[in-house]
DNA sequence: CAATAATGGGGAGTTGCACTATCCAATGTC
DNA sequence: GACATTGGATAGTGCAACTCCCCATTATTG
């Protein structure tokens, strides 16, 4: 297909599809002529993604960019992978205090890397809390750790089984396109929590 | 405090207070003159508040005014209120299909509107996912419903019994402020059943 | 086969947002 | 009384993500 129809099949703007070409986002077609390149249905899929990044995950351009380099990485190492990725998704952290975070970590008996970059966005995550004013009630803590853990657990416990390059596409986006779902599912479990409690209008 | 004192003691430049007190998220201070005012601690409270509103809770500037808008008013009403912030937080959603995400709230038997803007945040997240090509692994729905249930419930049953303004105050606050923790503690918690399953390098 | 439309490629312009800089007259401060 | 600061307002900046426009070269069509 023609990039008019690239753009058509997943209604993005030429002039667009244009530029996620120059940034690299999207492989170039395979030119025919020197005005004519064909594009195919990976694609498209790779524009949808490109465009879900961008959009419900809130990506930046730069960010997207190194998604997908992990993505695209054979690498069969699922754990540097992950790690790549999450280093391009993370947003430039200001050195908080980690031992927040890391008593936190303590706590839920998790074994992971002290120094690493997701324990940093839970040390800023905490600070920023704490520098709005916001006072956690204890009580919750524990929710949220299991809760959590009871996700990220069915998560990695259903990585496919078969290439790692698949492995790796799912465990990479399933982190980042899942998450806008999970805060979507808070909201709604909210409502149906408040009602329990406060007896609002039912339905 | 002067404007330049409240502005040091949150570490926002004077020209950013500024901004803000146009834009109406901080109040004005008390006039003591024509070139005068007096800033308190309500004043430095509410600046951080919006940092982190702005910030890590990457809420735009109209977003920001709504959250406050909500928590400032003394609605008695919870339940309205938290609907008011929730509808100021919402991304303009473009009526995705309901009918997925009704179906995930039946699976999880939760007692909710399913015209809310909630729903709508879910159908949307649902349909992203889709048009993104990525399927979510049918045995996660349950972990996700049940961790993120479990999450609400604790967070709810913990609301302060104090004042409605109180509740309402730790109900919109703690609903986008927690959000980037919660994310944070998820790619921890993958990091930890990632190295219990396929084996990483231990701490 | 001539006229019209579309393409790849690339530079420049636009939009939206969150600031940031500058100005000014009126005050406060030393 | 000299100098800095303030509140208030307007204009300008920087960045990110597009969007527009141009051009020489094909493709398509009547």
């Amino acid at each position: 297909m023609r990039i008019s129809e690239l753009a058509r099949a997943t209604d993005v703007p030429v002039a667009t599809v244009k530029y996620y070409l120059r940034e690299g986002l999207v492989p170039p077609g395979r030119l025919t002529s020197s005005t004519q390149a064909q594009y195919d249905d990976e694609h498209v899929a790779r524009l949808r993604l490109v465009r879900a990044l961008l959009g419900p995950a809130r990506l930046t351009i730069a960010q997207v960019r190194g998604v997908l380099a992990a993505v695209d990485e054979p690498e069969p190492d699922l754990f540097v992978t992950l790690g790549r990725a999450q280093h391009a998704t993370a947003p430039a952290t200001e050195a908080a205090d980690p031992s927040p975070a890391l008593a936190l970590i303590a706590r839920a008996g998790w074994d992971v890397d002290p120094a690493g970059p997701e324990v940093a966005q839970v040390a800023d995550a905490l600070a920023a809390l704490d520098a709005a004013g916001f006072a956690m009630p204890g009580a919750n803590v524990d929710a949220y750790l299991e809760g959590v853990g009871r996700i990220a657990a069915s998560e990695i416990d259903n990585l496919p089984e078969g290439s790692a390059a698949e492995a790796v596409r799912y465990a990479v986006l399933g982190t980042i396109l899942i998450e806008p779902l999970l805060l979507a599912l808070r909201r709604v479990a909210h409502q149906h929590a408040a009602r329990r409690r406060l007896g609002g209008p039912s339905s």
